[in-house]
RNA sequence: GGGCGCUUAGCUCAGUUGGUUAGAGCAGCUGGCUUACAACCAGCAGGUCGGGGGUUCGAGUCCCUCAGCGCCCA
């Protein structure tokens, strides 16, 4: 038995689940039972580095899921003794709260707006929206960003996470924005950031550059348009970028082609003289097998562009729209001035009735479906335009740092393990650095000003940095050492770099900033590097890669040593939830319904990284179970009476010592399986122990434990259950922290949540004994059930005469239960015969 | 086009290195107010483990192949 037992239980005489979320949620808060002891030493130490939620975000089931699941394997980690580093951030930072903060108050950001210390929000948005300066704009996000973190925090301490909540932060505060840009500058003096000229995907409606891990194909369809070049047809499907066509190009073999190369075509309507090119991307099977390259259609042209030193002639302004003035080598025409400054549908409209009109349009369209890029969150397809912006190195373009990669890939222990192999095959398909600049505003800026030479021209190649103890800055507001604010803007003075840094250039830091790397080296040395990383599925080329990438370079070391991939949650049809679909559901409504344990349950029901629906069946059963354990512990502990539970010495009955022992298999099992970061095993196995428990143990025990006989044999009885108890309440505490803690505080001092482990050594020298005395008395009881049932008479009626034959190992388990069995049973006579086979005569005595 | 996962009872899912008669819950059916629990309990019934082939004394499990579903990446 623990030795806190506080004596005689408090049982109540109607057990409830009702409000238990509050009650003891506020109870943990008091007590601090979740709090990091920053004394503990790094051995001592186990720290899980949370993926800090998108506040903007809504608060789904799919977020609830993951972290419950992960929330587990945390209370397993801090009963086993470990004392945890568990704290919680926000991601705040980006374009999800812009977009939400633009809808929620009416409002967008005009950066050349200067600030405006009395703006207030309008109480109710207007049609048109209201432009604020940059640091108003900020503000607002800040103020939503604070409301929706308080909801989630609501939330999560009502599902019961066992999160350490003085040690939140979020991916815009203070600490955050300095670890991010302190990481920048180092990673600027290692020139493993660098920025540079070039074609860049753009978003036209946000108005900025995109990286490769946030861009997705989607099947769009569009038409290929078949143009004539002198006597060579091409196929495209952007006729509108024919005045950016700079060559032609097919593939090296193809013999169609293979005389022209070197020789040139003028293009239609503009007469610009393009050469006929080769490259094996050049696919002879599509279309023609000759394709025009614009700068830019598409990633192909980059890549022809640069690897070909074709000319630029860019057509696409930032904006989404045609430039105005030709490009150099294309005439001012009218041919160009239908489409100057329109945008690219009109302009695609405009050349093909040209085009159609000179005769150099070859038939009608055809229509097709193929893949375009988008931004993740765009609505438009990206165009490409040529940009500076900050990239940082990952390999994409770097053999060795490739492979490093790899292999920190493979030095990490993945749960469940198929998952490192899409790991693996993200590292292999990059092929560009990561673009880290975004032309926003909510974010963490780039750290860096530029001189401007006399004539007023920036001078990127040699970036003004702050020093590390100045951080965070913010360049358009803040000066750089050695001059004064008046220079700003001004000839040969400086200017701060106006962009932010993408989201994941902060959210890869989350261990550095959780352990407070650099700005608090004991907690650093304690919980760095992490022991676990959770997260959903579809982050492993963002955020995990990115958190990888960091980590390497800066500190030679992988920034956790396990990390667990849930899987997807599906809504009850079994398609993916998501905000697209509009079948995204809110977790309160079943929490209210089924309480916080019941979701859990369900949470812990789905095996990892497996994808599992929202079903509220499984939830009623784990309602069902959490009512069972406050039912089956009311009986259990009300039979101690006003004295406290027996020590284990008292359990001296066969029945009793077989069922320790058989628990002591489920304790070992639930280890093992918690080992392996199998919560889902290790609830089954507790799950299916309990009701067999229940069942079976109880039923067999109940007359012994009502005291009515042999003392002994009674203490044996009421020893076994408070024990058997105590066990099972701590084996289920992970995943139903709630009921538990209830259970566990009609009797017992202190949390369950900081009780020990289970060990079978504490369950005595009872794990020797045979388990089967009770699977055999529960066959034998189950044989009695049958019979009654089966004659349909209650579960009361006495049996005249039980005849069990069987093995004599099987009849002597029998006798070692006799008594249980004949309480429990109501049987009158027993008679056992030896056999082969195991049978069991059941003669039910006469109605009364 | 490449990669990964899934397919087991009407439904939702377990099934750990190959090993008795493939399990659970829900739904269904039949009973029972048995002093922890009627939002409960007891019992019953229900499956050629997606199709085909192979390895093995033995395959839901390993190999090959086909089909369907889903996800990721091009």
């Amino acid at each position: 038995m623990p030795t806190d037992a506080t004596g005689a239980p408090r049982v109540p005489d109607k057990p409830t689940l009702e409000g238990m979320e509050a009650t003891w949620s506020s109870v943990w808060e008091d007590e601090g039972t979740y709090r990091f002891d920053p004394r503990a030493s790094r051995d001592q130490v186990f720290s899980i580095d949370t993926p800090p939620p998108t506040v903007s975000g809504s608060l789904h089931m799919g977020s609830v899921f993951g972290y419950v699941q992960t929330d587990a394997l945390a209370r397993y980690r801090r009963m086993r003794g470990w004392e945890l580093f568990y704290p919680m951030g926000w991601d705040d930072n980006g374009l999800p709260t812009e977009r939400r903060v633009q809808t929620y108050f009416g409002v967008r950001c005009d950066p050349s707006l200067p600030y405006d210390p009395d703006f207030e929000p309008p109480a109710n948005p207007g049609k048109e929206d209201i432009a604020v300066s940059r640091p108003n704009f900020i503000a607002l996000c800040h103020q939503l960003t604070a409301e929706d973190e308080r909801a989630f925090e609501e939330l999560w301490r009502t599902v019961g996470l066992s999160v350490d909540w003085t040690r939140s932060y979020a991916t815009i505060d203070d600490r955050s924005r300095r670890a991010s840009q302190r990481m920048f500058l180092r990673n600027l003096a290692r020139d493993e950031a660098y920025s540079a000229e070039a074609p860049t995907l753009w978003d036209v409606d946000y108005q900025t550059a995109v990286a490769q891990a946030e861009m997705e194909d989607r099947e769009r369809p569009g038409a290929y348009h078949r143009l004539r070049f002198d006597d060579i047809e091409i196929d495209t499907t952007r006729p509108e970028l024919l005045a950016a066509c700079v060559a032609l190009v097919a593939h090296p073999d193809d013999q169609r082609y293979a005389a022209r190369f070197g020789t040139s075509v003028r293009t239609p309507l503009f007469g610009v003289e393009v050469p006929i090119v080769a490259h094996e991307l050049a696919d002879p099977e599509k279309g023609s097998g000759i394709a025009m390259i614009c700068t830019f259609g598409d990633v192909t042209d980059v890549v022809w562009w640069r690897e070909l030193h074709l000319p630029t002639r860019s057509i696409i302004t930032r904006a989404g729209r045609i430039v105005e003035s030709p490009p150099a080598g294309v005439p001012d025409s009218p041919a160009w001035r239908a489409i100057a400054g329109s945008t690219i549908k009109a302009a695609q409209r405009a050349m093909v009735d040209l085009l159609t009109e000179s005769g150099d349009l070859i038939g009608e369209p055809r229509a097709i479906t193929h893949p375009v890029k988008f931004y993740e969150r765009g609505e438009r397809p990206l165009e490409i335009v040529t940009s500076r912006q900050w990239y940082i190195r990952n390999g994409g373009r770097d053999a060795p740092l490739r492979e490093d990669l790899l292999r920190r890939g493979q030095e990490l222990a993945w749960h469940p393990p198929f998952m490192h192999v899409r790991y693996e095959n993200w590292v292999n398909g990059l092929n560009s650095d990561w673009l880290v600049s975004r032309q926003r505003y909510f974010g963490v800026p780039v750290p860096v000003w530029y001189p401007l030479g006399a004539d007023g021209e920036p001078d990127h190649a040699h970036p003004i940095v702050p020093d590390e103890a100045m951080l965070p800055i913010d360049p358009t507001t803040d000066v750089p050492p050695g001059y004064v604010a008046a220079q700003r803007n001004a000839p040969s003075g400086f200017v701060g770099d106006p962009d932010v840094m993408d989201t994941w250039a902060t959210s890869s830091l989350t261990p550095q900033i959780a352990c407070g790397w650099e700005d608090d080296p004991g907690l650093f040395a304690a919980t760095f590097p992490m022991d676990l990383r959770p997260q959903g599925p579809e982050i492993i080329r963002t955020w995990l890669f990115s958190t990888i990438l960091r980590a390497h370079l800066e500190h030679d070391a992988l920034p956790w040593h396990d990390t667990t991939l849930n899987g997807w949650v599906l809504d009850p049809d079994r398609k993916k939830m998501a905000k697209s679909r509009g079948n995204v559901v809110t977790p309160m409504p079943f929490i209210v319904e089924f309480g916080a344990d019941a979701v859990r349950y369900w949470a812990c029901n789905g095996r990892p990284g497996t994808d599992t629906a929202v079903d509220t069946g499984v939830m009623k059963i784990g309602r069902r179970l959490a009512i069972k354990i406050l039912n089956a512990s009311k009986f259990a502990l009300g039979r101690l009476g006003e004295r406290a539970a027996p020590g284990t010495d008292a359990v001296t009955d066969p029945v009793d010592r077989a069922l320790l022992a058989q628990l002591a298999g489920v304790v070992t099992q639930a280890t093992a399986a918690f080992e392996e970061f199998d919560y889902a095993r290790a609830q089954e196995m507790t799950e299916a122990f309990f009701w067999s428990f229940c069942d079976d143990y109880v039923e067999l025990v109940k007359t012994r434990a009502y005291g009515e006989g042999d003392p002994a044999a009674a203490d044996s009885a009421r020893a076994a259950l408070a024990l058997a108890l105590s066990v099972q309440l701590r084996l289920f505490a992970p995943f139903l922290p709630f009921v538990t803690e209830e259970v566990w505080r009609w009797w017992q001092l202190g949390s369950v949540h900081r009780a020990a482990w289970p060990s079978v050594d504490e369950l005595g020298d009872h794990a020797g004994e045979d388990p089967a005395v009770l699977t055999v008395a529960a066959d034998v009881l189950g044989a009695i059930r049958r019979a009654k049932t089966t004659e349909k008479r209650s579960m009361r009626a006495k049996v005249r005469s039980l005849t069990v034959s069987g093995p004599a190992a099987v009849l002597r388990a029998v006798a070692a239960a006799q008594g249980d069995l004949s309480d429990a049973g109501g049987v009158e006579e027993l008679r056992m015969v030896e056999a082969g086979e195991f049978a069991v005569a059941v003669a039910l005595a006469d109605e009364a």
